[in-house]
DNA sequence: CGCTCGTTTGAAGCTTATCAAAGTCAGTGG
DNA sequence: CCACTGACTTTGATAAGCTTCAAACGAGCG
């Protein structure tokens, strides 16, 4: 695996704990096993067991599940740096799978491997166990989204905390960052109709706050979104981040 | 601390995975500091940054956030044997109030004892790594009720849940569960409006799947609530359980 | 007995879903 | 070079689900 491909996890872990040289350089030395996925494939199967687990080095993934009548909800979108199943170490059967909605880039490694490296560094085995915390406080905000927020908020919300999850890892340029989806997958994030969410989407567009062309989003007016997602970034325990 | 209390925490625990004697003891052992809340109270304020963990012995709890026009919305319910802010072992900042819904008896543990113990006895840190990846379940479920099924659906698999869960730690009655909380406080679980989760309510009686008085909900058929909900409690993660 | 809190009912309105069709655009083959 | 195709976006019209407001009802309590 070529050197830098690690960096976005220890951008990752470093803007929400001190990572100490050493426990850098274990993570960088593990023997991970990469593999590029084509879009739209399934990267870890719903009611499996794994046995290893997946780092996104590229592109966007997200966990999924759906309802018997094919109604489809994701309930975390995953960027590069994230572990995207640290979760399934912890927990036998997976209760959902995970899909890439691009072509994406991912490294296994063994869960046998991540607890013998979190008995030797027990430090860097509670950082596992914070990108599990942050992965559900991610999750308890967009619950509040769900259940409380009005669609054109809950849009503007996800807009806000993509740009700065992707902004820890570099992958925002100025006020725009990539969204290289269609506007189904995205009505399958904010729970709404495909219908709705054009409309939402065409709302914030006409009220310039953002625009989305090409698989970009450019943020013309954060302070607007912020207000109309309520945004605190706490939820995202960035607590070394530089603002 | 009266030595059965921490009993539902063993229950909780040794359902989802191998709990060996000695570790068992160490949890026992622990220097829990017990106190009594009433009723509607904080037992954790959100923005905080708590330094000690709480073990619900008795009660219903609920993590709760609120938006600036008033709304709140519950992210998660707790009932006795759950760790109830774990969370805030990992995250440096509380993103979100935990409330007791009724009176609460709670035991508090330092995270730097929680920290010694699980470098002495990885597998136990393991275990509690296992609690906070099963509240990421529950709540990943939640983000599918909220976004893709419809009030009654919902309500259905608040209830089967609660009763999976209020199984494991003895505290279900043959088919019925206690459940001491009024509509409005139900309404915010839901992320509907007390209106309509009245009339949801009511629709559940009128097909009679369950009846509801005097602070316990009685399951009339599981059979027909199950299929509402479209349950399925492998999110639950029961690996151990009996049935 | 009158209060208060919680539940229930009714009516109107808003948000979002559904259905259907048209518009746009990039890619493809004739 | 142009018509055709298929995926995606956009628009319009109607309906369903849910919210809001307002008021009545009921039980427990000082």
């Amino acid at each position: 695996m070529p050197k830098q491909d690690i960096d976005s996890l220890i951008a990752t872990l470093s803007v929400r704990d001190r990572l100490p040289r050493d426990e850098e350089a274990v993570l960088r030395a593990l023997d991970w096993r990469t593999r590029t996925v084509p879009a739209q494939s399934e990267i870890i199967t719903d009611r499996s067991s794994p046995d290893e687990s997946c780092l996104l080095l590229d592109g966007l993934a997200a966990r999924a599940m759906s309802l018997r009548n094919g109604d489809r909800q994701i309930t975390t979108l995953h960027v590069l740096g994230d572990f995207v199943d640290l979760h399934s170490m912890f927990l036998s059967v997976m209760d959902h799978s995970v899909v890439a909605l691009t072509q994406c880039r991912v490294a296994f490694i063994g869960h046998n491997r991540l607890r013998e490296i979190s008995t030797e560094h027990p430090h860097l085995g509670r950082l596992l166990s914070m990108m599990v915390a942050t992965d559900a406080a991610i999750q308890r905000n967009w619950i509040l989204s769900l259940g409380r927020r009005r669609a054109e908020s809950r849009l503007a919300n996800l807009f806000c905390e993509l740009y700065r999850r992707l902004e820890v890892v570099g992958a925002v340029d100025g006020a725009s960052f990539p969204l290289p989806i269609n506007q189904s997958t995205l009505a399958d994030v904010l729970g709404l109709s495909i219908v709705h969410t054009n409309r939402t989407v065409q709302h914030l567009r006409a009220t310039n706050l953002i625009s989305w062309q090409g698989g970009t989003i450019a943020i013309h007016d954060w302070d607007g979104l912020v207000e109309l997602a309520e945004f605190d970034p706490v939820y995202l325990n960035l607590d070394l981040a530089e603002r």
